[in-house]
DNA sequence: TTGTACGCGTTATCAT
DNA sequence: ATGATAACGCGTACAA
C-alpha cells in the first residue's frame, strides 16, 4: 500500500509535509505543494481513512438502522438520510433490523465496534431500551426515528400519529362509516399506540362505538401467514364496513386477505392506512392514506444528528420534531351516504 | 475510551493476554480467562474495530453500490446482499449512485479511502470503466451486478436480458400484437442493449417488422418530465398496440404518460416490462413482466465476492452467473385474436 | 516553511 | 501460559 512515507521519500520531503498537503493545513510553499501533489498522482496515493480515524478519534461514519428495507417509507427515509449525510461529508453505514430485537442487538454491536460517529435509528420497539442505553453508556450520539422509547431522552423525529389516525377516522365517518375496525402493529411500538389512541379518540368524537373485538394487533412487517388475521375477521359480527391499517405494509396484507375472501375494496369494505406506498405504483394510487413525509424523516433526522455530533460536549436540550401527516383522499373508501 | 490496556491493568495481566482472550487465540489458563472476561464486563469494554483494521489490513467492511434505492429490484437485491454479508461476518456500507456517473465517482473515492475489503456494484453504464479500473489498480475485489462493462474482466451476476425480452415479445405476438414499441434505458448500459437486441430478435422470429421510430431511449430512473416521451408517442403512426418497457420504473412512467393521454391499459394499449414491482402492491399485481430474481442477484453476488476475497492472491478464473427471467402473465396485455 | 517524536488501539513475533 | 516490543498509517505538538 502506498503511504505518506512513500510519497515523502519520492518527493524528498518529510511525511508531515505530505500530510499537510493532503489536509491543506499549515504553510507550504507552492513549489513543495506542487511537487508533492505530482508524486501523489504518479503513485496513485489514496489516504487511509482507517489510520486517520484511529488518530483523530472519529470515523466520519454514520449508521442508519431501519426496520424494513422493503417498505417504501423506509427507503424514502433512507434516501433523505443519505443526502443529508453526504452534504456534510459523512459516509453512511446501513442496517435492517426487520422489526427483530436480536438483529437489532447485532447491529448495536457493529455500531459500537465500528466506532461510528453517530446513529440514526428506528427502534424495534419499547424493548429496544437496553440497546439505546448501551449507546448512551458508550457516548454514541443517536437520533430516534418514528418511535419513542419510554425511559430514553434523546433527539427524535416523529410523525403525528394520533392526529393522523383521527383524520383517517374522521374521513371514514364523514363518508358514513360507523363500524370501523383497526389492524395495527405491536403495542410495544409507540407510534402504534398513538395510532390506536387517535383511532379511539376519533371514534368517540364521531360518536361511534369502539369495541376491542374490532382491533387486531400484529407486526408492522410483512406477514408470512394470514390465517390468524383471517380468523379474527371471520369472528367479527357484524362485519366492519371499513378498516384502518396502522401502516402501508399491513394495509397491503389486509387487501391480500380480503382478496382471498373474495371481498372487494371499496365495494365490500373500505380501507385507509398510515404511510404512502412509494412512487412506483403500477396503477394510479388507490389507497386513501395519511401520508408521512418519509424523506423529511431521514433528512431532518440526519441534520439533527450531525448538529448534535458537532456539539457533543455541550448539554443542549433534546430536540423533538413532529411532522404532520397529510390525508390523501383516493379511491379505497366507499361513501355510504 | 476503555482499551485493552485498561482491562489489562485492572486484571493484572498484559494487554496481549487480553487480546488473546478476546480473539480466542493462543493458550490461556481458565482462571486468567475468567478474570479478564469479568473485568471486560465490568468496564463495558468494546473492541476497537478501527485499530484492528489498521493492523490486520482488513476492515471486514463490504460496499454495496446500487443505482436506484427507490427501485424495488434494488432494495430486494440489497436485502439478499445484506443477508449473505452478515452470514459471513461482514458489515455492509451502502451507496446509491442514482444512475449518475459523478455520484458513482464520489462513492469510488469513499470505497478507496475506507479500505473496504470488497465491493458489489451495479455500474451506471459503460462510462463507469475508469471507476472500475481504479478499483482494479488498487486491488479492491469487486463483483458487478446486472450490467457488464466492456473492457472489464471480473466476477459478475447478470440476468438473461436477451432471452427475457424475447419471451416478452413472444407473449405479445402470441396475443396477436404486431405493432410493438419499446421504451428502454440508456444504450450505454449493457442490459438495455441486450433487451433491445432480444426485442429485435423476437420481432424477427415472429415475422414482425421493426422500425427505429418504435424505439424510445431514456434513463432507467424516474423521469422528471414526460413531455419528451409524449412527443415521441404523439409522432407514432400508426400507434403501437403494445409497449415493452426496459424496466419496472420506466413501465410505471409509461403508464403515467398514458393516463395523462386518457389511454387505458390494456384496453387501448398493452404493456409488459422487465423486473417485478415488489411485494407491496396496493392491488393485485397488474403488469405482465419478465421477473428477475432480485434477491438472488444480491445473495449470489455477495457469496461470489466473499469467495473471491478469501482467495484474493490466487488467480482463479472469473465467474459469470446468468439468472433466467421468469415470465409472469398478468393483466396488462389485451388479447387481440 | 519544514521536520522529529510520539501516540491512537490493536495484533504478530519472539521471548521467557 | 504469559509478556515485551514493534508495527499498522496517520496527525498533533513542538522544535528547528
Amino acid at each position: 500500500m502506498v503511504t505518506i512515507y512513500d510519497i515523502a521519500a519520492k518527493a524528498n520531503v518529510s511525511a508531515m509535509t505530505v500530510s499537510r498537503v493532503i489536509n491543506n493545513t499549515g504553510k507550504i510553499s507552492d513549489r513543495t505543494r506542487a511537487k508533492v501533489k505530482r508524486v501523489m498522482e504518479e503513485m496513485n496515493y489514496v489516504p487511509n481513512q482507517t489510520a486517520r480515524s484511529l488518530v483523530l478519534q472519529q470515523t466520519k461514519l454514520l449508521f442508519l438502522l431501519i426496520t424494513d428495507i422493503m417498505n417504501p417509507f423506509y427507503t424514502t427515509l433512507a434516501r433523505g438520510a443519505e443526502d443529508a449525510a453526504k452534504k456534510h461529508g459523512y459516509r453512511l453505514l446501513f442496517g435492517n433490523s426487520d422489526e427483530n430485537l436480536e438483529k437489532e442487538a447485532d447491529y448495536v454491536t457493529t455500531i459500537l465496534t465500528t466506532r461510528v460517529d453517530g446513529v440514526l435509528l428506528a427502534p424495534a420497539g419499547d424493548p429496544s431500551l437496553p440497546h439505546l442505553e448501551s449507546l448512551q453508556r458508550h457516548n454514541v450520539p443517536f437520533v430516534l426515528l418514528d418511535r419513542e422509547v419510554p425511559g430514553i431522552q434523546c433527539d427524535i423525529v416523529l410523525g403525528d400519529s394520533k392526529e393522523g389516525a383521527r383524520q383517517l377516522v374522521d374521513h371514514l365517518a364523514a363518508a358514513g362509516h360507523r363500524r370501523i375496525a383497526i389492524v395495527n402493529g405491536s403495542s410495544s411500538i409507540s407510534s402504534a399506540r398513538l395510532r390506536l389512541q387517535g383511532y379511539k379518540e376519533g371514534m368517540k368524537l364521531n360518536e361511534l362505538t369502539y369495541s376491542d373485538d374490532y382491533m387486531y394487533e400484529t407486526s408492522f412487517g410483512s406477514l408470512n401467514d394470514l390465517s390468524d388475521m383471517d380468523r379474527w375477521l371471520e369472528r367479527l359480527d357484524p362485519m366492519p364496513t371499513a378498516i384502518l391499517s396502522g401502516n402501508n405494509v399491513l394495509a397491503v396484507e389486509v387487501m391480500r386477505l380480503l382478496k382471498q375472501r373474495n371481498m372487494r375494496v371499496p365495494e365490500d369494505i373500505s380501507i385507509v392506512c398510515f404511510d404512502d406506498l412509494g412512487p412506483h405504483t403500477e396503477v394510479e394510487p388507490f389507497l386513501t392514506v395519511a401520508a408521512q413525509q418519509a424523506y423529511q424523516f431521514g433528512y431532518m433526522g440526519m441534520e439533527m444528528l450531525i448538529e448534535r455530533i458537532g456539539h457533543r460536549n455541550e448539554k443542549r436540550p433534546w430536540k423533538k420534531i413532529v411532522l404532520p401527516a397529510e390525508l390523501l383522499v383516493r379511491r379505497s373508501v366507499r361513501p355510504l351516504n
